[in-house]
RNA sequence: CGGGGUAUAGCGCAGCCUGGUAGCGCAACUGCUUUGGGAGCAGUGGGUCGGGAGUUCGAAUCUCUCUACCCCGACCA
């Protein structure tokens, strides 16, 4: 490719509504465009890596046996009434009607459909276990949607769904796309960890996480820095801190804090540790107001919150008026004594003793709490984040925590869909059974991003080889002057592309300096320099994207050279 | 969804308070010079000032309204 008749347009400024680096590369580098809130068009260029991410998803999901189909993005309201899913999804959705007003949804993923294939599809279960992917433009109407293509409301996803007889065939089929994720962000390049997650709004019982790790990254990944544990902060188990509750030492008092309503305040007021604190949080339950109580040092995981049968689903907070009427006071002197209120407390507040709380009166706290003696709890959970620090919860070291970039979620479905779709086979006997499934998902327009937050300078972006849009950038030196840099250029040129090597030759008419502080902004991996001085040599000079050192090539060896560098 | 902010040329902004010929930088285009690290000079093109309504002799500017976009949003017990 010449890039005079490619498209490649460049911009010197960061653009200013872009907040993390990906997106202002991204933008900069002319990969993508934004159209509206959440959309973006992606530039020739930028087509080209996402096409090259798409075809090692391809391959590598071939591999293990997928079979790549394609769904309709759009779907009829009636089948997400069949898995009552709607609510799940909630303002996510983004609901369309057609001309005689019948609903529909843009597809924000798949189960419903697939499901609803294969139950009329599959009858038997000799024609079991079966794996079906697409890779297919999703729309998600976040609340926030932001850092470009990283968190749009319009993006490409691989999505993948297995079918089968018995759960440990799903187990099998699931180990093999786990291996499959792996192998794929492998090949792509880049560092991640495959993590325990939450399963949310897919539902199912076993779901892991893949996280490009980078700095920015969304997500808190929680890790044993000795074993094999790591999830996602969400799911991490967070273990008791303390061992064994101790008997009560001090009396139960109510001490003034006038105007002392948080745990910072609370503590220096006292002259106390956090520790020694707890916080009550008042949330909607199922069945009346339910009280959480985690330590005062420590954080309420809302996900662990949300899962337990207890709280209210979607998760919320009382308001001020709602607290006033359960607790009696304002939020920042809740206390567990005699609160009318279901109380969880989180592992380690069960076996503290000699705490401090408030004493649900405007004013006042109490300190030297004591479980039994001075309050009750109904239930124990787990209902914190996990800390650094913490031991692990498989008892194989201590827990540190990285961020990452979730770029796939696979799950074990089990039967939660096509029992509610009746999607059933008849099995050896005969007899009707509903299907196991899983559910296997990978953001394909998102990894682009998470390479790129992996992956660059100050200079601009560093393409992994296996997904930059050209291998190679030829640089020639005054070719519109030199006639012997431009036709040794165009041999280069030439041959190789007769090498198959992807290769873009920059015959602007602007000057060098321009072009190489273009083409180091693009992160093109191999770049050659042709000039008269280095021709005077019988050399090109080399370098690479990564450490810019440059390196002289005879120009006999250059074609061997490069082909030799590049992974085929 | 709640709160805040912005909207003027492809991009970044000034002008608005105090109504009267729409400007600057970058980018683009032409020419000359320059040519190993985002060149210089001279010139050119491009905007119904987000949409609608109102006030006024006259509105980018004042008023109302709609829309779009951006930022923040339990973490307090």
């Amino acid at each position: 490719m010449r890039t005079t008749q490619f498209h490649i347009v460049t911009r010197k400024e960061t653009p200013q509504d872009a907040e993390i680096v990906s997106h202002q590369l991204m933008i900069r580098a002319g990969l993508i465009r934004k159209l509206g809130a959440g959309l973006y068009s992606w530039t020739p260029l930028g087509f080209r890596v996402l096409q090259k991410v798409e075809s090692i998803i391809r391959e590598e999901m071939n591999k293990s046996g997928g079979l790549e189909m394609l769904m309709p993005a759009v779907q009829p309201k009636d089948l997400w009434e069949e898995t009552g899913r709607i609510n799940d999804f909630g303002g996510q959705l983004l609901a369309i009607h057609d001309r005689a007003e019948r609903d529909y949804f843009f597809g924000p993923t798949h189960e419903e459909v697939i499901t609803d294939f294969v139950r009329n599809e599959i009858n038997s279960y000799k024609q079991l276990p079966i794996t079906f992917y697409q890779i297919q433009t999703k729309f998600r109407d976040e609340i926030r949607p932001r850092f470009g293509v990283m968190r749009s409301r319009e993006f490409i996803m691989k999505d993948a769904y297995s079918f089968h007889l018995s759960k440990e065939s799903l187990v099998e089929t699931y180990e093999k796309m786990r291996q499959a994720y792996d192998n794929i962000i492998n090949r792509i390049g880049l560092k991640f960890r495959c993590v325990l997650a939450d399963s949310g709004a897919i539902g199912g019982s076993g779901s892991q996480e893949f996280h490009v790790i980078a700095d920015s990254g969304e997500d808190a990944i929680m890790y044993s820095d000795s074993g094999e544990y790591a999830a996602n902060i969400e799911k991490c188990a967070a273990v008791s801190l303390i061992g064994e509750r101790q008997a009560p030492s001090m009396d139960l008092q109510k001490v003034e804090t006038p105007s002392q309503k948080t745990i910072e305040e609370v503590v220096s007021h006292l002259d106390v540790e956090k520790v020694q604190t707890i916080k009550t949080l008042l949330v909607a339950g199922v069945d009346g107001p339910v009280a959480l109580v985690v330590r005062g040092d420590h954080q309420l995981n809302e996900v662990k919150a949300n899962n337990l049968i207890e709280v209210a689903s979607p998760f919320r907070m009382l308001d001020d008026e709602e607290i006033k009427t359960v607790a009696g006071c304002d939020a920042g002197f809740i206390g567990i004594k005699s609160l009318a209120a279901h109380i969880i407390v989180d592992q380690t507040v069960a076996n503290m003793s000699d705490f401090i709380c408030g004493a649900c009166e405007n004013g006042f706290h109490y300190i030297g709490v004591n479980w039994e003696r001075d309050a009750q709890f109904h239930q124990i959970a787990d209902l914190r984040d996990a800390q650094v620090g913490d031991p692990s919860p498989d008892g194989q070291g201590t827990l540190q925590m990285a961020r990452g970039i979730e770029v796939g979620h696979i799950f074990q479905l089990g039967n939660k869909y096509s029992k509610a779709m009746n999607a059933v086979v008849l099995n050896e006997k005969g007899q009707s059974q509903a299907m196991e499934m899983g559910c296997y998902g990978m953001g394909v327009s998102r990894m682009v991003a998470a390479a790129i937050e992996q992956s660059h300078d100050e200079k601009g972006i560093i393409w992994p080889e296996a997904i930059a849009p050209f291998q190679v950038v030829l640089l020639p030196m005054n070719y519109h002057k030199s006639e012997r840099v431009k036709a040794v250029t165009h041999d280069l040129y030439q041959s190789l592309i007769g090498q198959g090597v992807e290769v873009i030759l920059d015959d602007r008419k602007v000057r060098p300096g321009f072009m190489m502080s273009d083409f180091e902004l693009l992160g093109i991996p191999h770049q050659i320099i042709i000039g008269d001085r280095a021709l005077d040599r019988n050399v090109f000079e080399y370098r690479q994207r990564k450490d810019m050192q440059n390196q002289d090539i005879a120009c006999d060896k250059m074609l061997t050279f490069i082909t030799e560098h590049i992974c085929a």
